[in-house]
DNA sequence: CCATATATGCTCATGTTGAGCATTAGGAAA
DNA sequence: TTTCCTAATGCTCAACATGAGCATATATGG
């Protein structure tokens, strides 16, 4: 009731996931330290110096990648304990202790430059390969991910430790349907399943993640950055179909495929093109320029823009993106699942 | 580059949105200090104590109201100046020094005691009289808040300013129709109008807000309180519609009358009934018991409970609740708007 | 038995979705 | 030129989902 104890401070990070699509691939800004570990932009949060947390993180990412960012979006805060500090080196002075993590996703039309600042752009499903269904079922989830993790629900001490790590599998990974969301939930379960380096580096477990460098299991990152990465990944993927984020990775003009191939690079799966193309037009959120851009081959295809509704939206800096009515449906969707939505979060434009 | 700068340590605050269904209307646990004024469980961080938030937050909600925590989910991290420190109180000798709060969100499936912690379980709706639209659009906001908003739309510098508050305001209070989950868009938007009392409270501004109590503008609340639990009415209301959340407000059995009239009450608007009960029911979320149960008047209703599928989705502690395949749809709706929805975000339960 | 209040079953028009066929328009090869 | 090849585009269709509302069933209280 009285709340008077003392009051601990806490280390405070701020982490970046920098997304853009390039050349038909999803990519994440990195650098990339002295032992070629990769990490996200990230630094301290400075209650002093900055008024809010995304001011402190363009400043961070900025000085360290000379980019400026646009739209942001907070993720998500990481606080327990034994996930951050391995490699959480950007402190002096706070050896040991805990430090918090904000994540944020920042959106840009095309890689800016970044060599000059020890950064690059990798591809993030180099972090995460089973995640890329784009043709198909990726051969590093049926036939090494599923079957290690399979193992791992057999080594449950217990029959129900078994059978909750066998739903929790399912779930994650789609025993009824892959869902392109739950990329995090995916990471997490290869994290304690010590599928991946992180989790080995963490708890120096011994488990087969040690031997596999970026094989099935993915690149691993420094700290808990490939949790924040798998987080935004799940995020941007929900988010892509209810919100006309696309166009925060589009330049201002394109065609519908190039705009369809960002969508799929970030979703990890195919679309039907015409079924795209329809979407997307009577949708309302492209309109033509006139132009035509012509392929190496086959017919031109019409350039388009985002539309004026769109644009309008997106501008509309420091206020959630809009959406239109949607008729609420409870509580399911068609297939008589559930799905993973979130309320409004906020988003900035610089 | 070099990330070598002395660390800023900052306090952070934990805090609690813990709502159930009680008697047909949403209701939030607050705590009520002497002046009258309402505040959310909260309570500091612990590093030192606490291996995660979430441990540290059932400390502190258990500690204050004596309610275990079972479900929770975080929302959001608000880290800027300026909107935690007039009542963050809590703290002694962190005075006018910056206060992160992280809040969450908990859901119970009734209201328990809590009077004998000064607990109170309070209506959402008396701090948001504007959301509640069950029986229409509330005459508060279209006879008081949206003629102020107007008004302040107008008070801007520059023409360029007037229209991007005419666009926000537009946006969030549903030009094109009411979003539901804009909560948090909306009371933003009337703390930067000055139209809640939090912001006079805050900037010293003199607004309407000041005579007008819990008038059209709703009750204010402590330190940035109010705008944790819009976050969290916004949150629930989108996640109503993707995932089974209702059965986390519901008691094990229940007619679906019942049940709508929960989801009506969270979600803040009245459901078409028979379609409601097609959707649950081919929906596979609910199964009979074989039980009914006799209404004061008219016919008895059959008792349903949340079908095994639910149940064991439910069960899935630590891990996101799931969701099936779900048809993607890019990027926006029928009515070509585009919705908000956010990815994976994860929930435990205790 | 009647009036009243729900619960519950069903129908219907409309709109959306997933698939796929057919046609068109450039460049390159024959 | 004519023929191929490759994409872009235009359209059609069946299955299903959604929003509304009519009709019936089963209680309770005169």
């Amino acid at each position: 009731m009285t709340a008077a104890e003392p009051i601990a401070r806490v280390a405070i990070g701020l982490n970046a996931v920098v997304a853009v699509v390039d050349d038909g691939r999803p990519k994440v800004l990195c650098r990339c330290d002295e032992d070629g570990v990769f990490s996200l932009p990230y630094g301290p949060f400075d209650p002093a110096r900055h008024r809010t947390f995304e001011i402190g993180l363009r400043e961070w990412v900025t000085r360290q990648t000379q980019i400026d960012l646009g739209y942001i979006e907070q993720l998500y805060t990481f606080g327990d304990e034994g996930r951050e500090a391995p490699a959480a080196a950007f402190q002096e002075g706070a050896g040991g202790e805990r430090i918090v993590s904000v994540g944020y996703l920042a959106l840009a039309p095309e890689p800016a430059d970044v060599s000059a600042a020890r950064g690059q752009w990798r591809d993030w499903y180099d972090f995460f390969p089973w995640e890329d269904w784009r043709a198909g079922e990726p051969t590093a989830l049926s036939e090494r991910v599923l079957p290690r993790l399979a193992e791992w629900a057999a080594r449950a001490s217990d029959e129900a430790e078994r059978a909750a790590r066998a739903r929790r599998i399912d779930l994650a990974f789609g025993a009824d349907g892959w869902e392109e969301e739950r990329a995090l939930d995916r990471y997490e379960l290869m994290y304690e399943a010590d599928l991946v380096a992180e989790a080995v580096r963490d708890r120096g477990s011994d488990g087969p993640a040690r031997a596999e460098g970026a094989g099935p299991a993915g690149a691993p990152m420094a700290s808990d950055h490939r949790r924040i990465l798998a987080t935004a990944v799940g995020r941007l993927r929900g988010k892509l179909k209810y919100r006309p984020v696309v166009f925060r990775v589009t330049p201002p003009e394109f065609t519908l495929l190039d705009l369809q191939r960002r969508v799929e690079a970030l979703i990890g799966f195919s679309l039907h093109k015409q079924n795209f193309r329809r979407n997307v037009e009577t949708g309302g959120f492209v309109e033509r320029t006139g132009a035509s851009e012509r392929p190496p081959s086959g017919r031109p295809a019409a350039v388009f823009r985002a539309s004026d509704r769109v644009r309008k939206e997106l501008a509309a800096a420091g206020l959630t993106i809009p959406r239109l009515r949607r008729r609420a449906r409870f509580f399911g969707d068609d297939d008589g699942g559930m799905t993973d939505a979130a309320g409004s979060d906020s988003a900035t434009v610089a």
